[in-house]
DNA sequence: TTGCTAATCATTGCCGACAATCGACAATGA
DNA sequence: TCATTGTCGATTGTCGGCAATGATTAGCAA
């Protein structure tokens, strides 16, 4: 079934392997981030290949890949596993995730252009919107959305490249928390106040504002994790 | 020549790989952050495979695994390239570089043990001495090891993945422009600085200190940069 | 039944070979 | 002279197969 291979993505780092492993490893961080492939699960590689219709070589570099990505785990000889949850991993995660995105605002407030930030508005506005429609999914993906802008305006791709790794696991812990988002209709407010922090230039109140934001809107999320 | 290949560093992220195909990726790692394999620079797949006596399938997959980490460029049927340098890159780095170890100094203050803070001291004792000895490199590489100690004191595996494999792109550089390097004696003195700021838990001091030390200390060297 | 040992099976690691593609150079034509 | 096209060698991408390792289960003894 060479058909459920996507057309490779082009925009996803600075990779662009061989077509086949390129999808299959595109293939795989789908399946991954979208909780079809749980974490700690295993990926039995001839079936893998058996599904794609496509030999083991290119999944082997596939898996090699997402494992120098950090999405799996390759144990010698036992196998291949999707990198497994963990409370600590969580919370490291969010400590991280404040740090990068703090350095994103910081540049963000030297750097970014105007037609950004009005990006960053429609966005924003986007989440307001489905919100109030009580679109949930619809919100949680403007706000990460949102937070992919806000990382785009430091204009740093190391930062860049980072943050879309570590968004990658993150989208795990969504999926396996989602139930214990409350207060979408906030996000847009939070996000709102932190675009009017960054256009008036006010450093340490748009940083505190992005940690609050992040910190406080996965409390719950790590309280009932394992 | 098997023998060519170094037994598999124990620590090293999170990657235990099939023996053969990590060790070829250490191998590769060691050439390229040594500056063996210049930025730019062709890797012939066959040739490596003959020069370490194993096959092209574990070369293939360490290839694949670098790429990962990004320490090489894959383009389909043209061939793997050790990622290049250039001056927005370095520029990209030493700022990202800041990021993250100011990061790791605040969290360093918050939760580094005493024997963490001695440790410290010890390489600082190191670097000072290698300093006074005009053991250049022997300096150089103290500093980096003071600022692993550093990183590791913050108690984050994701900060430290991360800054590892951002080291790992720096060593490029440094190899590059090693003869810009003035004012090793000061090394250990700003070190020693950073130690006391953060041992008197004065989080704003300390921050400045690590930013000036990392942008001050390679000023001339992105300045030389083509 | 329980615990240990050994054989069996599934799966991964590695290899050699073949197909696909690229780059360079020569041949052709305007 | 220059551009275009065709060919050839070199290199990469993919495949199927075999060896090595780990997991499972069957067999046996206490």
């Amino acid at each position: 079934m060479i058909s459920m291979l996507q057309p490779e993505k082009p925009v996803r780092g600075p990779i662009e392997r061989s077509s086949t492993s390129a999808k299959v490893a595109e293939y795989l961080r789908q399946r991954i981030t979208d909780g079809t492939l749980k974490p700690g699960q295993r990926i039995n590689e001839l079936t893998l290949a058996a599904e794609l219709g496509v030999s083991r070589s290119p999944v082997r570099e596939a898996l090699a890949m997402l494992a120098g990505e950090g999405l799996v785990r390759v144990t010698p000889y036992k196998g291949t596993f999707v990198t497994p949850l963990s409370r600590e991993r969580f919370r490291d995660l969010l400590d991280f995730r404040v740090a990068l995105e703090q350095f994103a605002v910081r540049r963000a407030i030297e750097r970014a252009t105007p037609k950004e930030l009005q990006r960053l508005a429609a966005v924003i506005d986007e989440m307001r919107e489905h919100a109030r429609s009580g679109n949930f999914l619809g919100a949680v993906e403007s706000d990460l959305r949102a937070h992919e802008v806000l990382v785009s305006m430091a204009a740093s791709p190391l930062l860049e490249q980072t943050f879309q790794q570590l968004l990658g696991e993150f989208r795990l812990y969504i999926a396996a928390t989602i139930r214990h988002y409350e207060g979408i209709d906030e996000l847009a407010t939070e996000h709102a106040a932190l675009l009017a922090a960054i256009r008036a230039r006010r450093r340490s109140r748009a940083v505190s504002i992005i940690e609050r934001h992040i910190v406080h809107g996965f409390a719950g999320a790590l309280e009932e994790l394992a």
